[in-house]
DNA sequence: GACGTGGCCGTTTTT
DNA sequence: CGGCCACGTC
């Protein structure tokens, strides 16, 4: 600290500290010690973090590599290293910094030895975590009837959350419910599969090097001694283990400086625990702790609004979040008659602003994932391009992750899920006969899947399949060769071309194959990226990186397309405009969580600040709305109550816009009698607020909602029907070199790429690419 | 061993 | 309604 003053007494002032608010520059200059910034939404938080890492580089000309900064997503990372290297050059490349599941890739890696694991190991992600999960309930004799793998997975989640292994005695004394001891067998097989298959799963990246530094004072100590400077960004997400993690890193120093807001804290779910960011000014006292509490985003209005509704909450720091922004447009508040209606109006109202408003400028938040698929079909309907968050990604695609599987087994020879996958992708004539019999051996003989296929084939047992088997360990093992020394886009050519993967898409020709070849191509292309820009262009970096990459973090602002995503996913960013639908008493709150006396209505405190966090990303302009009827995932539609959450938002801020029964639907009740300056009633906005820009795509339900029956005379399809495309015609005849000759039915789409559904005597309906027939 | 069909189950949020 | 899994058939 009296090395910073010395700086500013000579200079005077510096550029770095340049339009920063006398609390900001505060948070930059206090590097030494433990520092608490609580920074409200909006506050420019991520302009301090990078400041200050920067104010450490150059001037006070601290290594780069003595710094370590840790975020939640790869997206804030990459945003914050780019930040960092505009204010000092090439030597934030030296920086440590990125989530704290990267950086505890990159520790494990260099403890492995102490961990007790080969440094070529294997990440599970939670699918592989929850097939190898189910192997052991049949192995256990569980009946899926009674406990689920899921239930398992979040108990061992847990478990490593807070740093206890299998064999911690508190596990033990805590397991006295059937549930708890079946958890404990199950967490115990779980590891010992772990190990043999040299693989970890999310929770050890941070839990096994804690454990390593917990156990050797040493090894703990050269590590503090290495990173001199340490940030966390988002720090009231952290749980117990990454704390721990922290004291650990900072102990020979102490120099630690965490950024966060106890308002948007909405993972208490998966561990984080508020009572880090609350306890921080005690456990690493003394602290400095600085708040951060003008807002630079949002316009007046929405500031109040938000602000309103999170004063709603007790267990909080309690900010007071306060702009010199005027008081901007009102709140629109829609209710509208059902969810599809719903869906219109924000695609209609998109559409509306398209030509004042960028469509990357603009974001939809909902409660849970299921609401995107009313919106997405909107979208369609409205051709407004979008990308949608979350959702199926791209690394979960099957064909994605067959074309891993293999990867992962060329990097690491263990990789027992890598091998189950690849072994039977494509289907080269191994089934569940020969793998029973292999994971049976791998048990029996304590060894990792591949490693007792091999045994297996060695002891001359392989059974009918022998030489299928020995066929595939020969090809791996052929393309093994060399990896270490080629780009990861260079392998991945190989495994496409060997494996056999991409020839067995490429005979299929139906539309969907041609897709997933198309994923395989992107998949190349990233690894190709990858070698070009990373430290290190292998194959075993590439897969690092992918076990971690979030989809936020495809969030590409160049493109122009609105996003759609969860409000969870909404954290960190901002947009012009946004819409936050779905608005109703048990999607938000959600109806697990609406119990108030559950965990003392914390629950239901998290679900207030998810909606906080919601309404605190729009700059300029925000659209809340709520359906008064919604399908359910059965298909019925159910009748809804407004959010309770609404009638924390004050009314004057509000616009209520195009509300069919306006006096029963508002969540404030009917108006006072006489009452003049109630918001305008529906029909003004009925009867005119939209002018429709392509009448044709518009269904007309929108005007008068209850026409509509649904039915599958509904849909105003996007792509036009009917038409022949290269020659083909509905009615007429294509050949398909597999399939034969067959009756041509529908076409869909133009040109080489057009999806034709022709009926195959003898292989039934398909669909197929146009440029895979040729004319009868 | 591969592929097809039928039943069942589910949706809170994810690094 | 739709995706996944288990079971049955070829």
């Amino acid at each position: 600290m009296a090395f910073s003053q010395t700086i500013l007494d000579s200079s005077g002032d510096h550029p770095l500290l340049d339009g920063l608010n006398a609390d900001q520059r505060a948070a930059v200059l206090a590097t030494e010690g433990a520092v608490l910034v609580l920074a409200g939404a909006g506050s420019g938080k991520t302009r301090v973090i990078t400041h200050r890492i920067a104010w450490l580089v150059d001037p006070l000309g601290v290594p780069a590599w003595q710094i370590l900064a840790m975020t939640f997503t790869n997206k804030a990372a990459r945003e914050m290293g780019e930040r960092v290297g505009h204010a000092v050059g090439s030597r934030s490349r030296d920086l440590w910094l990125g989530t704290f599941h990267s950086v505890g890739v990159r520790l494990l890696r260099q403890l492995a030895g102490w961990a007790g694991l080969q440094p070529s190991f294997s990440i599970y992600d939670t699918d592989d975590q929850g097939r190898l999960l189910a192997k052991i309930c049949k192995a256990q004799n569980i009946p899926e009837s009674h406990y689920k793998p899921k239930q398992f997975a979040s108990y061992i989640d847990k478990a490593k959350n807070r740093c206890l292994g299998p064999d911690d005695g508190r596990l033990h004394e805590a397991a006295f419910g059937a549930f708890e001891k079946k958890a404990l067998a199950v967490y115990e097989h779980y590891e010992r599969d772990m190990r043999l298959a040299n693989a970890v799963d999310f929770g050890d990246l941070i839990m096994r090097p804690v454990q390593v530094l917990a156990k050797d004072p040493e090894v703990c100590a050269n590590l503090a001694r290495r990173f001199r400077y340490v940030l966390v960004d988002e720090f009231q997400d952290t749980n117990f283990a990454q704390f721990e993690l922290l004291k650990f890193l900072t102990s020979a120093h102490g120099n630690l400086c965490v950024v966060g807001d106890d308002d948007q804290s909405i993972y208490s779910w998966r561990g984080a625990e508020v009572g880090n960011i609350l306890s921080f000014p005690e456990v690493f006292a003394p602290a400095t702790v600085i708040k951060l509490e003008r807002n630079y985003r949002s316009t007046a209005t929405i500031l109040k609004a938000s602000t309103a509704l999170v004063q709603g909450n007790r267990n909080r720091h309690g900010k007071v979040l306060w702009t010199e922004s005027g008081e901007g447009d009102p709140i629109t508040l829609a209710a509208l008659p059902s969810d599809r209606d719903e869906a219109d109006w924000v695609a209609r109202t998109v559409d509306g602003m398209r030509d004042r408003v960028k469509l990357s400028q603009i974001a939809v938040f909902y409660r849970t994932n299921a609401c995107s698929r009313v919106l997405e079909d909107s979208m369609r309907r409205f051709r407004l391009p979008y990308v949608l968050l979350g959702g199926m990604k791209f690394y979960e695609r099957a064909e994605v992750k067959d074309a891993l599987a293999w990867c992962r087994l060329l990097v690491n020879p263990d990789d027992s899920a890598g091998f189950l996958r690849a072994v039977t992708s494509p289907k080269r004539g191994i089934g569940d006969t020969t793998l029973d019999a292999v994971q049976a051996h791998a048990a029996r003989a304590n060894l990792s899947a591949p490693e007792a296929a091999r045994d297996l084939l060695r002891r001359g047992e392989g059974g009918r399949n022998r030489e299928k088997l020995d066929g595939f360990f020969k090809l791996v093992d052929g393309m093994r060769d060399g990896i270490d020394h080629l780009r990861a886009n260079q392998v991945g050519e190989r495994v496409l071309a060997l494996s056999g993967l991409r020839k067995a898409l490429q005979d299929e020709g139906s539309p969907e194959s041609q897709d997933r070849l198309e994923n395989l191509q992107q998949l190349l292309a990233a690894m190709s990226e990858h070698a070009d820009s990373a430290d290190e262009p292998t194959l075993r970096s590439f897969l690092e990186n992918v076990a971690l990459v979030a989809d936020v973090d495809a969030l590409n602002a160049d493109k122009e397309r609105l996003a759609l995503m969860t409000m969870h996913s909404a954290k960190g960013l901002e947009f012009d405009v946004t819409f936050v639908v779905g608005l109703e008493e048990g999607l938000c709150p959600h109806a697990n969580v609406v119990n108030e006396s559950a965990r003392d209505g914390r629950d239901l405190e998290e679900e207030r600040r998810l909606l906080y966090v919601a309404m605190t990303r729009a700059r300029k302009k925000m659209h809340l709305s709520y359906a008064k009827q919604r399908r359910r995932f059965d298909g019925l539609d159910m009748p809804t109550q407004p959010s309770r959450f609404l009638q924390q938002v004050p009314r004057e801020l509000v616009q209520v816009e195009r509300v069919q029964d306006w006096r029963s639907a508002l969540p404030w009740g009917a108006p006072a009698p006489g009452l003049r300056s109630a918001p305008a009633p529906a029909a003004v906005s009925r009867s005119g607020a939209w002018s429709p820009s392509r009448p044709s795509a518009l269904p007309g339900s929108l005007l008068s909602p209850h026409q509509r029956a649904a039915g599958p005379g509904d849909d105003v399809p996007v792509i036009d029907r009917g038409g022949s495309a290269d020659g083909f015609a509905p009615g007429g005849k294509a050949r398909h070199a597999r399939f034969g000759l067959g009756q041509v039915l529908d076409i869909a789409g133009y040109g080489g790429d057009a999806q034709i559904t022709l009926n195959f005597p003898g292989y039934g309906v398909k669909k197929v690419i146009a440029r895979y027939l040729s004319p009868a």
